[in-house]
DNA sequence: TGCAGAAAACTGTGATCACAGTATTATGGA
DNA sequence: TCCATAATACTGTGATCACAGTTTTCTGCA
């Protein structure tokens, strides 16, 4: 099977991959707990194994995919209550900080990006799409934290989201999505119009603090 | 070259490589803004370029090393002013709270192990050995960390370790160890010998917070 | 001596194979 | 029908090669 490609593009096979298995972790097309192996993804996606074992070696160091150290199999890593409880204050840190920063760089073109994801999360929402719904969320607060021009703490939230997204994947379509229907991001959206940090600083982490306490007590009745 | 080892210890090859070039990051043997490459690391290590390749794709995701996206080249990323900034902050969120964390669940045996870890780093400072006054730093933190018992916020301490070793190695190598013989790791042990939390949360908070201010002085006089 | 331009060396990427384990499935006997 | 055991399929790992692109080095002309 030759899968050479004119290479028209000139990203990488491996960071397609990369990007592909990460928005199935994201919005939670992969559930946790889940066993993977890389030739089984590489035919999934229709390329050889080596560029999905580049992907996959770099998904394993941001912790999205965990190697049984027994037998070295891939899984996705299933979320105990104290790893959401770590993931939880770590990203209570990190994103109201990212918030902060991005509003002192914003401009009217961010608000209306903002409205217009929003306006997306809003329908997803109303038509109970889960998958719109976690691909809207995840790009509403990272049309913000882009603004912060902070690559580095951008890069800590990515890897936080990255390690949740399974795990709010399975809570909300357990829950279903109508939990979730009040958001803080009006809010935010306020605050970045008026330039208030501050206030998006405590937009967002009222956002994210409810949306976790939601998975929390959801996780508790799971398991 | 046949590099196959009896593999006596079951630790995968690209495991080995990727703590030796962890290591080498950490203490800095290897310069910010260097160049590096898969072959070339591979010879060093004696190993074939594959192994190196995986570690490789690890540090890159942990962004303890970088990819020129012009050319896809390695290289160690340089510091810049900004990009320790974030890495203080992160820093001074992350690894007090792992310190406290760490008190509630250590006994005696943390103590003597903290003590004679700081014992050696004293000693590699007398001698002006930056080597291994680098590594006795190292281990000091993380042996507390590791005693906090939350692999996901040890593991973001690891990571920005890794960013940020480097560059001390360069500060300090220039600016003389002299400069830092003043740290806070007596009373952090003193406080995890007393089962003072928020007294280690100061402690480390303090060393962390006045060894960053050294560096930042010296990165500000180097540039 | 200086400087184009060709040649060689080196770069990361992807494909393919071999290998030693582990897990799964099939098989045979009670 | 049930269970131990053998056979098969599948796993990650490492080695080796080919390739296209970039960088460096060499060469020959002025």
């Amino acid at each position: 099977m030759k899968t050479r490609r004119p290479l028209a593009d000139s990203t990488a096979v491996h960071d397609q991959v990369y990007e592909a298995i990460r928005q199935a972790l994201i919005t939670g097309r992969i559930a946790p707990g889940k066993g993977v192996s890389l030739r089984s993804l590489a035919a999934e996606l229709g390329v050889s194994p080596m560029p999905v074992r580049d992907a996959v070696r770099r998904l394993v160091a941001e912790r999205a995919l965990a190697i049984n150290p027994a037998n070295k199999r891939l899984s996705v890593p299933s979320l105990t209550a104290d790893r959401l409880e770590q993931l939880s204050l770590a990203r209570l840190w990190v994103e109201p900080e990212l918030a902060a920063r991005a509003v002192t760089r914003a401009d009217t073109g961010l608000v209306r990006q903002l409205q217009a994801i929003d306006a997306d999360l809003d329908e997803a929402l109303r038509l109970g799409d889960v998958d719109r719904y976690m691909a809207a969320n995840h790009a509403f607060h990272f049309a913000l934290y882009e603004r912060a021009e902070a690559d580095v703490l951008q890069a800590m939230a990515g890897g936080l989201w990255l390690q949740i997204g399974p795990f709010m994947r399975v809570v909300f379509g357990r829950v279903g999505a109508d939990v979730l229907v009040a958001d803080r991001h009006a809010e935010a959206i306020e605050a970045v119009r008026s330039g208030d940090a501050e206030g998006a600083r405590r937009a967002i982490a009222a956002d994210l603090s409810e949306g976790m306490d939601k998975m929390r007590i959801a996780v508790e009745a799971i398991a």
